[in-house]
DNA sequence: CCTTATTGACTGCCTGGTCAGTTATTAGTA
DNA sequence: TACTAATAACTGACCAGGCAGTCAATAAGG
């Protein structure tokens, strides 16, 4: 083990080696029971290099939850843009992204699990999640949703008051994945496919499929509409 | 502590006191982090007794488990009864009852905490939990679609291929609550309400309001229907 | 040779599990 | 009723192993 500047990593890369193998031992095992020995082994280190970084294993758990959950709160910015085109095209592309980053990836979904395993030793954690992605990420659905209404294209619903209500599907496949396996998982295509479906008839303005009085699109519900470029999802 | 009988409690009382106090225990700290002492402590006993009933930790861990999970899976006898009368007033009665118990009711909220967070150390709860109580309620709900929809009460969509769509309000509102506590549960009868209101839209049948062509009842829309006598919801 | 990063042996504490002993209860005897 | 033996329920001191955290020694750079 001889490698020139081996020695000169310290501030660099160690600490981020360190909360990658701690996450994957934290999230096989939750914090009580994972050992730094075993953390350590699989940065590639001792126990006592971990202490020159972390002042205690409590410390290291929760800068890793807070390393991990970075692509979470960075994603908010894109969401907390003005809103534009249609409002179901907004939710579609949103939710697309929301499912492959809390179903699809393992990361997101441990964290999670996490979340929920360790709240009551660490009371912070909840507090911060709430008030740095779920909280926001709340209130930029509740604009859409307002602004769907304002549009003429979504009536008014029970959705302004609890847009938790739209974004349930995707939370109930991160726990059913995180229950049940990847073997099980309530994923694909159709399933994101089937909750958009369900959402735009739930939210969707009258009774009778009349277009939104704004721009010259078809009827709300046949694909995405314009307002952005991200991809769409296929419908059956 | 001359009381009469007061040995006598074993084979009657005292593993029941056991897992209760485990129960509690168990959810406050997670398996790892109880100590059984504390456990003999709750339920007024030395550690000791508590071999003379369970043979390790895990075993009572599994017990507990088993134990407390009795009501999610009685209440799912009253849900395997052939459907009649309005989908809709099923899903209404059946959600109003899922959500007493998934969301309001404390324990049952734990137990989902702990199977999420214990499923790498004991992967058969999870199993059973799936084959006992998810799997049978995702059976029965798919059964009341697909009743709705021969009864031209519902129209088809991904709900009969994911009925996990139906139910993920109450999994958010569950998970919500345990991982932001009770202050800011998200719960009232509201909620319930905005839930079956967007279910009501996104299943019915046809863009127009017309009665399914069966009983004469009103608009399905309009407060519960027949077919049940389970105390209904008030409606805003 | 001086600085810096790293090590690994060591300590102190904690807790699951054990078991010989203690106390309450019942059965038996007269 | 009084007294004793047998049994059931429970206790608490103890052990063994494991692990968070420490620190003097060591090796790598410059």
């Amino acid at each position: 083990m001889a490698v020139a500047g081996q020695r000169r990593r310290r501030k660099e890369e160690r600490p981020g080696e360190i909360v990658e193998a701690a996450f994957e031992e934290f999230a096989r095992s939750g914090f009580m029971a994972t050992k730094l020995d075993d953390v350590a082994a699989r940065a590639g280190i001792t126990k006592g290099t971990i202490y020159l970084y972390f002042p205690s294993k409590e410390d290291l758990f929760l800068a890793t939850m807070h390393e991990m959950s970075r692509p979470s709160r960075e994603h908010l910015a894109a969401l907390t843009a003005a809103p534009q085109g249609s409002a179901m095209a907004i939710l579609r592309t949103h939710f697309a992204f929301e499912y492959a980053q809390m179903v699809e990836d393992r990361r997101t979904r441990e964290i999670i699990r996490m979340l929920l395993a360790e709240v009551s030793r660490f009371p912070d954690l909840a507090d911060r999640w709430r008030a740095e992605v779920i909280g926001p990420e709340v209130e930029a659905l509740r604009r859409v949703v307002r602004y769907g209404v304002e549009r003429g294209e979504f009536r008014p619903s029970a959705a302004e008051q609890f847009p938790h209500l739209l974004f349930a599907p995707v939370i109930m496949a991160c726990t059913w994945r995180l229950m049940f396996g990847d073997d099980h998982a309530l994923d694909g295509p159709a399933y994101l496919d089937g909750h958009l479906d369900l959402l735009e008839r739930g939210l969707m303005c009258g009774s009778r499929p009349n277009p939104p009085p704004s721009a010259g699109e078809g009827a709300p519900r046949s694909g995405a509409g314009e307002g952005t470029t991200l991809p769409e999802r296929s419908r059956p």
